[in-house]
DNA sequence: CTGAAAGCGCTTACAG
DNA sequence: CTGAAAGCGCTTACAG
């Protein structure tokens, strides 16, 4: 860390207190009637000696941090990449700074994590919250924190969240698989109960219902590696090979499919239709492109930041928010009709 | 922000001094030689009200922070998207929490985000540098910070840094592709002269020179938006009809060069062999799939954050250490050998 | 117009 | 074994 000035090394240097070089330094020297001539002085002082402020001092002293706690299911994630670069420019933007974490979706390392950001004082809470943290997003509420979900929320907790209509946007992808003529469509998704998979699964069975047709689930567990994945998903492709479509839940499952798919030399889509959810440069360069179903990136970041600092800035009276965006169906050639 | 106890409130509540309770708090209890009864009483109360440190207070009085400022080129490009979570990883191993940032490779946004880091106090630096920030470098090591350069460097300056050699790594892909009979090989790269883009233009060159092949080479204006950049490589595929492989200089240029491929429906290999920098799940799963020169992400991490930390930790006594990994080929359909 | 002083929440040298 | 007090670098109410 760098051996800087301080205030009070500029004011003793200077011959002055500490009160007026702080006035100058935060442009209050008008409004505190501190004379041009001083005011300059100090300023050409401050710069030749390259001050720098003590965000940490200040933080303490004023009781806000200006840095947001961001939680993600994981960095690495383009979908979570993007929200987060979006969200980082939209808060800089505002003067904050962002604190990004991944929690792998484990409940531990989430509840590790919300203890930092309390630790590290920030001054409001982004979360793609994991299962199981309720009392952690309840206790964290409690203490008058700032918090909103994202993602996913918890139904019987009263807070603010920006979420994607799940439900909605897996009815329309199922939809139109049925609508190109498709008839054994298989959804592939995790055992999670969280409600953003809650949602797409039950979109999916609602399509179909109404049609009348068969439900084929299968789920693989998100904690196995990548290999043992792939491989349940060959194996439930090999034994009901009369599916003529399939709908994954997210992304990383659709790249994990298309993986087991390839393996298989299973011909898309004349000899099985595909689907993902979240879109992705994969499917949109992959050959044949993927249909997929896209979350607006950019309008979910700027409802999240523009939500927060809201609640930060103009205090508890606020009411939560809750927003549902509506996802974008991207039609591709890997759902074109069937022969 | 929460209205938490403070020490304070909890010396004065079991009626002891601030001292003790910081001591028990810290682990210090046996030795200091606070009575275990004392201990005890007071570890049950903190439980109770759920006190968590003020780390800004800490950090202040320490001069100690355990946040490192990261700040790389684009939080959305997966190479660092992998990169930045790798480190995540480790430095949370070690107590230390991260600052992410993305310049865009843009000078301004990178001092002003180097500012940013000083003002809250970083103990390390870990920066992607953007061009024309020599300046900033030599002052943040001039005051004694801790700083490692990363992908690229400035050969002018001693510091520590870790880089992939990207002069070996580009000489293998274009002598990989010599080696399959490609005679014409393009190298679509940026106007950088960055240390990493030199190099890897570099590696090209030499390898074209050895079997006296001629140049043909392509720059992009990294600024220009997706879609210029795409009509940019298509127009030089279809004004250069004779080249027989492309090799592109990074993963995003690749991405690019596949879409322009895409949509001039030039084959691969058969018509055109194809090599990228940087691997990319894409470039696994494309059809063909597309060989690569893949950087050694865990490697490159591990070393940024143990060579950080250790000059953090073991002061200014360290040398400054630079690391060139190895980069590995990744040999996929899109290089197989000419017809 | 300008300054002395308190206080944010910690840690720790010093004293007993 | 335990406590009173200084100090990290700021901001700001109060005084003059």
């Amino acid at each position: 860390m760098r051996k800087q000035p301080s205030i009070s090394d500029i004011a003793k240097k200077l011959n002055i207190s500490v009160t007026t070089v702080s006035f100058i330094l935060n442009g209050k020297a008008e409004e505190k009637r501190i004379s041009k001539t001083l005011t300059n002085k100090v300023l050409k002082y401050v710069g030749e000696v390259g001050y720098v402020a003590n965000h940490l001092a200040k933080s303490l002293r004023m009781g806000k941090t200006h840095i947001l706690g961001l939680l993600v299911e994981d960095i690495s994630n383009p979908f979570f990449a993007r929200v987060a670069g979006a969200m980082e420019d939209i808060a800089n933007k505002h003067g904050y700074r962002i604190f990004y974490c991944s929690s792998n979706n484990d409940t531990a390392k989430t509840k590790e994590l919300i203890k930092v950001f309390e630790e590290r004082q920030v001054d409001g809470y982004i979360i793609t919250p994991a299962e199981n943290i309720q009392d952690n997003i309840r206790s964290l509420l409690a203490n008058k924190n700032k918090v909103i979900l994202f993602d996913r929320f918890f139904p019987e907790i009263d807070t603010s969240y920006v979420v994607v209509d799940n439900e909605g946007g897996a009815y329309l992808a199922t939809k139109h698989l049925m609508d190109q003529g498709y008839k054994n469509i298989a959804f592939v998704t995790t055992y999670s109960s969280q409600t953003q998979m809650a949602g797409r699964l039950k979109g999916y069975e609602k399509a179909l219902k109404k049609n009348n047709l068969e439900q084929y689930i299968k789920r693989v567990d998100f904690n196995e590696n990548n290999e043992a994945i792939i491989g349940e998903i060959c194996s439930f492709f090999s034994s009901n090979t009369h599916l003529d479509a399939v709908f994954f839940a997210t992304n990383y499952l659709g790249i994990k499919g298309l993986e087991a798919i390839k393996r298989l030399r299973i011909r898309i889509p004349t000899e099985l239709a595909v689907v993902s959810f979240d879109d992705h440069d994969l499917f949109r360069l992959h050959s044949p492109s993927i249909t997929a179903v896209a979350q607006p990136i950019q309008k979910m970041s700027e409802s999240l930041i523009t939500i927060l600092l809201d609640k930060i800035e103009k205090g508890g009276l606020l009411q939560n928010q809750q927003v549902v965006v509506s996802p974008e169906l991207i039609i591709r050639e890997s759902s074109s009709a069937k022969a």
